[in-house]
DNA sequence: CTTATATGACTGACCAGTCAGTCATTGCAC
DNA sequence: GTGCAATGACTGACTGGTCAGTCATATAAG
């Protein structure tokens, strides 16, 4: 072995780590502090799909650094640890979530039949067309064994959405959108085929494959109680 | 924390050094005589508390000898692997529901209210009620990382079980007590409550209850139109 | 004695987290 | 502008602990 340097005794520093193009380059002002954003969402990005693809155990944080295209201790810059992590590709994607809940709000006078299809359109396109799918199936997976993250994910998006679904769902009652007081007392009649189809799309899409826009309009279906119209 | 991809299913016998003989009487497929089905169960009834509480990977297969309570080498007499007995204790909890549904089957004629009153009750206390609910969360949990346990439930259960729903209610359709074909087309608007209700319970049940009862009974509300308003 | 069953100390792979060392960039002196 | 020291983001080999799976040995059964 080539001692000379400290390092230990096995300084035979192979490819002196070549790649040399690496930096960021921040723009000017440069924020070369420990807080390259970029390369900070670089991270979370591939933590999520590393953790969405093996769960919270299985996955190696060798993986997530190299799919970051960074190394490993890199990581340790910018989170403390895998635990945290993890929290933070959580809430990181939840975030835009609470977004849409909110614009929910403002479509409170539409007909309830509107917002559910409205809601359940942006479920589609914002969550089981992205990689949110699978968060959500790993909220689901670790919650348990993560009571923070569980408590994270119900306060911020379940604990928000349910009372602004049964408020509407009351007002629509008060219209006479619907027969039954059902959607005002268990808000989660709407939740519960979104969490359906999103299981059914990771576990069972391959075997037999879901028409979720048609399920989602069965469930409405039956949730406004379309009354069957035989003729005005 | 096994990697999925290098150990587990990957030969890569670690120690062994050239091993004296080969093992012992490899039975191909399975343990060898280990004959005591007594105690066979018992390590599947730990393994199911163990893998419930920690998930596949962080469940530790010297717990689930402690709590069977054997030593650790037991267990390689009766099941092959970890994953083996993964697939085991899930085979095992599945086969009751299988009797279940095969009930179902002859309660046909049943008014669909009843029906569903009947399936709703037998999931709350068969599978709410007992530690089989972690089993369906570890499913959905380890599932898409475990295609042959995925496809096993689905072959077993969800496959048996949706075309059964969707035959029921196409004769209470007919019979005049669905105003609509939607529970025809999708037997799953059945399913996902029930889900639903397992996740809820697992991961909020802590911060806000859930009337479990008071949910399915809406459910079923929905579902049936409880036609009380009615048309022109 | 021979065979089936059980044990638990042990082995080696594996991986989260660490830290000594590197080097592009920055800032200061000339 | 040029040279050079200071900075700190970044790197990756390494450590320490964990745990699936093994096997020499022990015990019970026949």
């Amino acid at each position: 072995m080539d001692a000379g340097k400290p390092r230990s005794i096995s300084a035979a520093r192979p490819s002196g780590r070549g790649a040399p193009g690496k930096r960021p380059q921040e723009k000017q002002g440069a924020s070369r502090k420990a807080g390259n954003v970029e390369r900070k969402q670089a991270i979370l990005r591939a933590a999520l799909s590393v953790f969405a693809e093996r769960g919270f155990e299985s996955a190696r944080l060798d993986d997530v650094a190299a799919r970051a295209g960074v190394a490993k201790g890199t990581l340790y810059l910018y989170f403390d640890d895998k635990e945290k992590l993890f929290e933070e590709v959580v809430q990181s994607e939840v975030s835009p979530i609470l977004d849409r809940i909110g614009a929910l709000a403002s479509a409170r006078d539409m007909p309830i039949e509107k917002i559910l299809e409205a809601l359940f359109q942006v479920f589609e396109k914002e969550v089981l067309g992205t990689e949110r799918k699978h968060l959500l199936r790993l909220i689901i997976a670790e919650g348990p064994r993560f009571p923070h993250i569980a408590e994270l994910y119900f306060r911020n998006v379940i604990g928000r959405a349910m009372p602004l679904i049964s408020r509407m769902a009351a007002q629509a009652v008060v219209r006479g959108e619907l027969q039954s007081d059902a959607l005002v007392r268990f808000p989660q009649l709407v939740g519960a085929p979104l969490l359906f189809a999103v299981v059914w799309d990771s576990m069972f899409a391959r075997l037999q494959p879901l028409d979720v826009a048609g399920f989602f309009a069965a469930h409405r279906e039956t949730l406004v109680g379309k009354m069957r119209r035989t003729r005005p």
